[in-house]
DNA sequence: TTTTCGTCGACTGCCTACAGCATACCGTCC
DNA sequence: GGACGGTATGCTGTAGGCAGTCGACGAAAA
């Protein structure tokens, strides 16, 4: 048997490169973001975050470049990169536009998947269930996220998966903090879905993701509007105090 | 009246800043694409670029690493940048993909395009129209990847239009060549659209730009069946020929 | 002849250094 | 007292340079 074969039968042995530090630095800074030890508004200094994270400016600066890319920070040429402000009016659109993607996935999926997707959907389902039921609350986000992403696999559109992923990405980082709510409801919703998905009956796997997602975003702003954020109103480059010239 | 209201008044005076050289790099890079001096699957060597264009290699660096976030290059660690290589399959999905935005684009212009924006529509399709009549085809294809900008900026709802308008440009790059094509129909078919946006029609102007958007699917298809393009099978990494050490 | 190993060349990834610029501070003039 | 211009400071944007790594080629062994 020729190597080749053997990996390509076993290919998701793929060993875990040490990435390029690029990347390594690109998921410490979204991980900053999201637990809110970098804040909205925030003048993101190069040289800081590249001794933070004992690298050089170069993977800094382009890691800053991606993330301004993917909507994470705002790049305003011969300033510097600023956390993204979340406005409410913009988390609205975007849990809008995910509710256009995912429930065209949801139909395509309906169509596409096969006895193995069904098997895969339903298994993260159980797991989903479990860590709800086990109030592990982390788990049962990420799993959300998973469950969502698989859908959009079995659509056996690339392109669309590939969207859906980054502007999903962008959902988790406004909706986490609220999203720790809905809890079972929404696992039933997922389970009704896989029996659309199961049954191949795109018209109402996307009508039931439709509702879902929205009633995902209704949860949202219902959070939203008890808890504004407003923590950064000029965005404005951070003047370090003097320095006193201790001596 | 202060010099700010001024500013806002006319914000559409922004000094045409010499941009920083990144984003001029991008611009150069993508028209070379496009227009076919960078071949699907060539290796892009960083410095041959930089020399080409005649700047260091960082801004070059950034560039391509933009680009690969838009799917206009494939980024390979440790090895460098090639360009995209478009399948039929992906562009086909693309198209869907574009479908989706722009129907849900038409159907929320529809609903919130005000007199403004009808009128500017109009004055687009007229223009449009016209240089089709005088066979300006490059003015007309950028008329209408203008118009269709504009309409999924009517929607209100601008993360959708920034999508929207990534998914365009590549749609764009793989569509240009064959996009010479359907001429008028095209534009009857832009008019119908406006008509039904200004009669505040959403199912119309959705159903609408659905059909739209299929035709040009349809066509590109069509185009593509005759002349399938193959340039790299093997997106290796170009070898300088031994350079014969005269001398 | 086919396979395997060693070597070489070239390119990427990263670091360091420098120039330009934008902003904030502060003394001066009206 | 308020506005204006000069000056200082820190940051960004860009360039150049070095080490690591990947692929290709060629020689040696089976």
């Amino acid at each position: 048997m020729l190597l080749s074969d053997q990996a390509g039968q076993a290919a998701a042995t793929k060993i875990p490169r040490p990435a390029t530090l690029r990347e390594s630095v690109i998921e410490a800074i979204q991980e900053l973001i999201v637990s809110s030890q970098l804040k909205p508004g925030q003048h993101l200094v190069e040289s800081e975050l590249a001794e933070l994270l004992g690298v050089s400016r170069q993977p800094v600066r382009e890691a800053l470049q991606q993330l301004s890319g993917e909507g994470w920070v705002d790049l305003h040429p011969g300033q510097g990169a600023f956390v993204h402000v979340p406005t409410l009016e913009e988390a609205d659109q975007l849990l809008a536009v995910r509710t256009l993607l995912e429930t065209e996935s949801a139909r395509l999926a309906a169509e596409h998947a096969g006895e193995g997707g069904v098997r895969q959907l339903r298994s993260l389902c159980a797991r989903g269930i479990a860590a709800v039921q086990s109030d592990d609350v982390d788990s049962a986000v990420a799993l959300n996220s998973e469950l969502h992403a698989l859908v959009t696999a079995l659509s056996g559109n690339a392109v669309l998966a590939e969207l859906a992923s980054q502007v999903a990405r962008r959902v988790r980082w406004y909706h986490t903090p609220v999203a720790r709510q809905r809890g079972m409801a929404s696992w039933d919703e997922h389970t009704a879905l896989i029996d659309a998905i199961e049954a191949g009956d795109g018209q109402r796997a996307a009508r039931i993701m439709r509702e879902h997602t929205e009633h995902t975003r209704a949860s949202y702003m219902e959070q939203r509007e008890n808890d504004p954020v407003e923590p950064a109103p000029k965005p404005v480059r951070r003047r370090r105090p003097r320095t006193p010239q201790a001596g």
